[in-house]
Parts: structure tokens; sequence; C-alpha cells
RNA sequence: GUGCCCGUAGCUCAGCUGGAUCAGAGCAUCAGCCUUCUAAGCUGACGGUCGGUGGUUCAAGUCCACUCGGGCACGCCA
């Protein structure tokens, strides 16, 4: 096989895909643009007898071509037949125009042999669609310790970032740390309010302020560092000049600590305090106000909601409206302050300056409302309707005893990432939330995640590679020579040619067919931002190895053949096994 | 009043961005498999008019409109 850039990142699969639109453009180059050869894909078909893999190539183009997808499914299938016979085994015509592809056994094979020889080059995109991405995610305000509803962001955003660098991007991790606006002073205040209780004043912590006992704890640091320097002082102001630094530092380790534990880390915690000590905002606000989409004016009364005694009053804002936009948004409110908006459109036009190609941001679904005026508003300013990419996610709703636990931040009953984690550990955590989209309501169900069973996906995964692993420690028992990885192509010829005349059972071959698909899995997943496809892609090869592992006995001392074919066949789903648990941020176990 | 998300088997959820006479897993229920490499597993059976109506299409769980049900937002708050 020529091993250029395509096949190398795409295996076979990719190259029966690239066979697939090769021909596509032989056949009917001049008359479809090259935009539609590109919606011509490959899938696995869904039922097994249907063969190895399919394509849909007949129905993506009946209707520009205005022809019979069966005879353009029958010209496709000529022209592979004629260019690539080397590949297929068999090639049929079926259903609607369905292009139906049984790989030849030593294509199949020649895969499984290079998937540990080609390691993380395996699922990569060529380097022509590689970009720079920048994924925020957390971003919690730094007012109290992170809690289960925030772990799944940071799980989200964590294999969002690896999946983005799996398949070639470029990815930059940052944390918008919120710290500048009227919850620090809030947060202020009530440390400041732990910290005389310290000193035994008889103060109540007020309506509203942050009732979490971390401030106790903190407060202690603060004595324990400045004494009683800040006991007199009542001033507003100076408390907030003297102790916003503290506070927030003080909070951000809490958070930090739990993060880290699950294995996640930042390039950068962007302080928005920072931020408004330079020009940032006014800059975005002028870069803006230059195309007319920033102007001074007044706001209506809210609606669906009486407002007494509302006072309109001429306000900075943006023009929303001419986006079609319900109402225009403020950037400055009457104090003159930044609002959220404000902020956010200074922030991502930063972003924009440092040179990233994409802005992912993983923010809570109850947020969504924001997203149009600020993806409008980054448009502007960078010319590309691509470049804003939220991921909103649902909330996360945790059952213990099979009861829903209430989550009030107000009644101060949250419940903390760190509980969950000291309860089912990170491994769990992690992949529970990965095993349902991002805006699907998460059930978390604290009994499950520590059940050893397929009420448990992520024991199921994980047992299926600690099987493989026992697999080749008890070849090892037996004596069994077990085939070294091929160092090279050369060393794969010449051990695909020693596998001559060797067959695959059913299931070692819907074990190949998983493996095979793993790039595109990884693409998709990619390309989309939803990481839950990782874990289901996961689930499905588990399953092909345990249904494998149940249908046959691999090792047999009395055919060494067969049994390479075997061991080879495992070794491949055990790389990519551990692979995608790697790129989950869960732990592949040789034992369980 | 407006916007967003969800509505698929008794339960929890997938469904590869419009495709193949049976719409898939797991759990639950029922029936099997350890003198074979970890039974933390595997094999069967049962089970759904994909909330509803209409539309676009050769083709709709998937797209559009309307509608019903559930959730979350909707301030110059964060």
């Amino acid at each position: 096989m020529a091993a250029d850039g395509a096949d190398v990142q795409q295996g076979v699969l990719g190259q029966v895909r690239e066979a697939i639109r090769g021909q596509v453009r032989g056949l009917f180059g001049d008359k479809v643009e090259e935009k539609l050869v590109q919606a011509v894909g490959v899938e696995l078909p869904r039922d097994e007898g249907f063969g190895d893999v399919s394509t849909n190539a007949a129905m993506v183009l009946a209707k520009p071509l205005a022809a019979n997808p069966r005879v353009i499914g029958q010209q496709v299938m000529d022209g592979l037949l004629r260019d690539h016979a080397n590949l297929f085994e068999k090639i049929e015509l079926a259903g609607a125009g369905f292009v139906n592809m049984t790989l030849r056994l030593r294509e199949l094979l020649r895969l499984a042999l290079a998937v540990p020889l080609w390691g993380v080059a395996f699922g990569r995109l060529a380097v022509a669609a590689r970009q720079k991405y920048l994924v925020e995610y957390v971003s919690i305000n730094p007012t109290g310790p992170i809690h289960v509803g925030h772990g799944r962001n940071a799980v989200f955003g964590d294999v969002i970032a690896r999946m983005l660098e799996r398949v070639g991007h470029t990815v930059w991790r940052e944390y918008l740390v919120n710290d500048a606006g009227g919850q620090i002073r809030v947060l202020v205040n009530s440390l400041h309010i732990r910290y005389r209780q310290l000193f035994g004043e008889e103060v109540m912590l007020p309506e509203g302020a942050y009732p979490g006992e971390y401030l106790i704890e903190i407060a202690k640091q603060l004595r324990a560092r400045d004494g009683d320097k800040w006991l007199a002082v009542r001033d507003e102001a100076a408390l907030f000049e003297g102790l916003r630094a503290f506070a927030v530092e003080s909070c951000m380790a809490l958070i930090k600590a739990d993060v880290e534990r699950m294995g996640i880390t930042f390039d950068r915690y962007f302080s928005e305090f920072a931020m408004h000590q330079g020009s940032a905002m006014a800059e975005a606000v002028a870069a803006l106000r230059a195309k007319d989409l920033v102007f001074e004016g007044t706001l209506p009364p809210p609606k669906g909601k009486e407002v007494a005694n509302y006072v309109p009053v001429e306000l900075t804002l943006f023009r929303a409206t001419a986006f079609g936009l319900g109402e225009d948004q403020a950037v400055y409110n009457r104090a003159g302050q930044p609002t959220y908006f404000g902020q956010d459109i200074a922030y991502h036009m930063d972003k924009l300056q440092r040179g990233f190609d994409k802005l992912v941001t993983v923010v809570g679904i109850d947020q969504a409302g924001a997203f149009k005026p600020l993806a409008k508003a980054i448009e502007a300013l960078c010319g590309r309707a691509d470049a804003y990419h939220p991921v909103p996610y649902e909330m996360v709703k945790v059952l213990r005893n099979g009861e829903p636990v209430k989550l009030s931040k107000r009644a101060g009953n949250i419940m903390l990432l760190s509980e969950v984690l000291d309860e089912v550990g990170v491994d769990a955590f992690r992949f529970m939330m990965l095993t349902v989209k991002p805006t699907t309501a998460l059930t978390f169900d604290l009994a499950k995640a520590v059940e050893k069973s397929m009420e448990n996906p992520v024991f199921y995964v994980q047992y299926a590679h600690a099987r493989l692993c026992a697999v080749f420690r008890q070849a090892g028992d037996l004596g069994i020579v077990q085939p070294a990885d091929v160092v090279d192509e050369a060393a794969l010829e010449a051990a695909l040619a020693a596998l001559e005349g060797q067959e695959l059972s059913a299931a070692a071959r819907a074990v190949v067919r998983q493996v095979m698909v793993y790039p595109a899995v990884l693409e998709q997943a990619a390309a989309s931002l939803e990481p839950h496809r990782l874990a289901n892609f996961a689930s499905a090869l588990a399953a092909a190895v345990h249904h494998w592992y149940g249908a046959e006995k691999w090792l047999d001392t009395a055919d060494a053949k067969a049994t390479a074919v075997r061991l080879q066949v495992a070794r491949a789903a055990q790389v990519i096994l551990a692979d995608v648990l790697k790129v989950c941020g869960v732990l592949a176990p040789e034992s369980m």
C-alpha cells in the first residue's frame, strides 16, 4: 500500500472513501461540484450481512444529476471493481442504490497490523484541515467550590480539547475568571463577616451572602496571614481593594484542586479584572461603533413583567435588532460598568486577536439566550460566521438510593464535585458524564456509578480492555509466541504474508470493523464537538470484544497461525480501546 | 409574551446530520451458557403507530410549519 498521508490517517475506510470519491469525480466531475463529492461518505452497513462498508454515493448524487440512483450505484460499483479490485472481496448493489462492499480479509488484517504501528497517526486529519482552537470551559465564578453540575462542564471541555488535539488541531485551554463583577463584592463582604466572626464578633451573614463553610476556612487563612489588620475596616471600597485578590485566589485554589483531581489543567486563567485594567473593552466597543453596531439609545421596559417606576435611560447598546434579534443589548449598564454581554464581546475579541480560528465555549444551557447576540458581535468583529462555537450542556441530576438529591445553592445543600469524586472515583464520573449527549439532561445515579456490571458503562469498557490484557498474559503463560508489533511498512507486508490463508470469525470481523471506523468517529466527534460519541464508540467496541470473547476461544496452542491472527485483532482492539479511553480521560486498566 | 433544550421499548438513553422490507443498546422480565483465556461476561425471547397533525422529498425518528407535554432561561442581574 502506498503509505501516503491520507491512507495512514484514515486506514482502509479512508482508502475506500477516497476510491469512491475518485470514481465520482471521474464519472461526474464535470457535472457536480467538489463540495458534493465531499458529501459522499462511507459507513458501516446497518446489517452485518450487507458487508463491511457501504456508501451513500448514489443517493447523494441522484438528485443533482437527476438520475436513477441504482444506475449511479451501478456505475460507481463497476468503476471500483475495475480500479480497486484488490480491496474488495465482493461489491453488491442493494436497496435504493446502496453499494455494499465486502473487504478482502487481507485488507482487514493489514489494518489490524497497522494500528499499533501508526499509533496516533491513525485518525489524524490532513494537515490542511487542522486549525487553532481555543476551548474555554469551567469558568465558574470564583466564589466557592465547584459542584457536580459544573463537573459536567469540566469533563466536556476537557474531552473536547483532547479529541480536537487527537485529530490534529492545536488547542489552547482557557478558564475565564470572573473576578470583576458584583458577586466578588458579595464574596469579599461575606469573607469579611466570617473573618470578624473568628474574632468573636456577633455578626450575621446578610441575605444574599455566600453561606458556605469554606469561607470560614478562607477567613482563618486570612487571619493567619494578616492578623487583625482588617477587623476594624468598614469601608467597602477599601475592603474590596484589599481583599479581592486574596478572596478570588483562595476560591480559585479550591476549584483548581477539584478540577486537577480529574486531570484537568488550563493553559491560562484569564482574569476579567486584569482585562479591565487595559483597554480591551473600549477597543471592542469602538470597533463595533465604527460599523454602526454600537450606538447610544434607550431600551423598552422588560417584557412580560411589570416593573414599577421604570425610568428609561440612554445606554450604550449593541444593535442586535439589525440581525433580526428581538432586542438591542446593553454593553454598559446605567452605572457605566460593562455588562456581561459587553465583557463577553471584549473577551472574545481578545481571543480573536490572539489568532485563534475557532472559539469554543462550554456553557450551561441556561445561558443559551446570550449565544445569538454574541455570535453576531463576533462575526461583525472578525468577518467570520464560523468562529464562535458555544457548546451548551444540560444540567446534572443526582440520584442517591434512587431518590433525586435536591440541589439548591440557596439552601446550601449543593452537591460538591469533590464529594461525588470521593464516592465514585474519577473514571466513573468522567465516563458517566460522557454517556449522554450534551443537550440531554443527565441523571447521575451514584449507586450505579460504582456498580460492577453492565449498568455501569465505564466498567464494561474498562473490563474489555483488561480482558484483552489478560489474554495476552495468558498467551505468555501458555508459551504462545506473540507476534511483535511491526516496526515499518515492509515488516507489515512480511507479517501479512505470514498470515496468508487464515480466516476470521464473524465476531472477530465485527471487532475489526469497529477498529476500522475509529478515525471516522473521531473526525465526526471533533467536528460536531460532541464528546459523547467517543463514549458510545468505546461501548460499541467493548461490546464487540466481549461478544467475540464469548463466541470463540482465542488461544489455541494446536493452531499457532489462527491464534496469531486472533491476537493481531485483539492487539488492534486493545490499542484502540486504550486510545479512546485516553481521549476520554479514563484509565485503561490492565486488570480489574 | 419571547427564546432555547428535550419528548424514541415498562425504565435510562443512542441513532453516524435525509436513506436499505425488522428503528437500536443497556436495565427490568423470562429462558439458556463456567471440566475454555477474569460469568464484573456471553446467547436467546419479550417489548416501540419514534408526543400529535400537516408539509417538503423517490426516501423523514432525522428537515419545515403548526400543536400538545416536560425542563431552562428571558432585566442595565450573574
